[in-house]
DNA sequence: CGCAAACTTGAGCGTACTCAAGCGCAGTGG
DNA sequence: CCACTGCGCTTGAGTACGCTCAAGTTTGCG
């Protein structure tokens, strides 16, 4: 069993990172819990590649981790951010179609897919509750096409901070990924995310207390923009 | 920006659909089949609205259909397309975050949801089989993010038309949608796509026996820019 | 045949990119 | 204590890719 006072941060880390205030059914987290193991990822490791098989489930207990996509080129686009309390690794296919990388120091939980297997088995509602997870996954995507391909810089890094601050659940945000993260992120350069924070920083919206912690002081311009 | 009612109005001519090489695995496609009644859906017409309650999941029986996203001004993003064979509409809350709408005459499979929930509680075969497609819709949709955030023009239309080929089961392929629908789902604007589809043919690596019909010449450059 | 919608093509512009410094902070060692 | 170094971030100048605005062309259907 898990206990949230369980989940603390890693000591060395500076960067704090609080709970999301809405987790998934308990449950089906706590049942995930009985049969994982903890795994202790550095800063930068990768935690799988694409094509690796797709055996293992995760759930980040304390720190941050990113999923990502290289072109051949170098390109990269980062598809998604996990912090603590969020899971990652549902795949469909034998192998993993995208790489996963701690961001910061970061403890995992890590389930094998075959112990979930039986355990899916034994408990038709853990099944749905992967389902509901899954799909909650796909609607964030989808959301995040529409940012990606119709909305201009200022907007796509107003969105982001927004939806960074519901997930810290108050009114600043400690950021655990760099601005080249947040780029790859937002389809932007390093240059123009760097430039536009600088924008939202005159325009009196948001408040930097350092590059990696931000404060939010005026909610309508960002939601203005958020569209 | 074209506004929703001016979208695709001209009454072209019916345009044929083949199944798609690979369907899911049959099983539970029938199981659906059993529980589902049909509907005809006009050209345009909308399936469901963004923030209709949804209780039911559909599949394309013939036909072609969009799911779209609308901003307040009106720019828009189109998140999938779903030919014959294909099921849409699985979500995980309580109401449709996207819109669907028929792209040309289509009949659908109508599924409703309490009516497949009953199924599953029958069937656990069945959770899988929609957990999987749910998982392939999460990995298709998080390709489509690199693809907006991260590729050219020309790349983006040429993976397009690398994934309709593959999809048409066939060299030549037959578009049930208009350059604007391409557009919105490529996140360029109708110009851009109509200047690269030239672009490619001047360089020999498609054939346009009309605007909707498009053979593949030489699927290298193509590829090569698919990256 | 005639009209409207869909598509294509052209010219000029603007947003975000590229290339290049410059800044600030943390850790290190003289 | 302060220079030194490395790294992440910011800022600046010029450019280019895709957008906007504006025809022109083609297609399909009444």
């Amino acid at each position: 069993m898990l206990s949230h006072a369980e989940l603390g941060r890693t000591p060395t880390q500076p960067i704090r990172l609080p709970l999301p205030p809405r987790s998934q059914p308990a449950s089906a987290e706590d049942d995930l819990a009985t049969i994982g193991t903890r795994q202790n990822v550095e800063r930068n490791r990768e935690i799988y590649a694409e094509g690796d098989a797709a055996d293992r489930v995760f759930r980040v207990l304390s720190g941050a981790v990113r999923t990502v996509q290289l072109l051949e080129d170098g390109r990269r686009q980062v598809n998604a951010f996990y912090l603590a309390g969020e899971m990652f690794g549902l795949e469909a296919g034998e192998t993993y179609r995208f790489s996963a990388e701690a961001i910061v120091p970061s403890t995992l939980l890590v389930v094998r897919r075959d112990r979930l297997a039986r355990q899916l088995a034994a408990r038709p509602a853990l099944a749905g509750a992967l389902w509901r997870m899954t799909a909650r996954e796909l609607e964030r995507a989808r959301a995040h096409l529409t940012l990606l391909g119709r909305k201009t810089a200022v907007e796509r890094v107003a969105s982001f901070l927004m939806s960074m601050a519901e997930r810290s659940a108050g009114e600043t945000i400690e950021l655990p990924m760099g601005r080249q993260d947040i780029a790859d992120f937002l389809g932007l350069t390093i240059e123009t995310v760097s430039r536009t924070i600088s924008l939202l920083e005159e325009r009196r919206a948001i408040e930097l207390a350092s590059a990696r912690c931000i404060r939010i002081r005026d909610r309508r311009p960002l939601a203005a923009m958020n569209a």
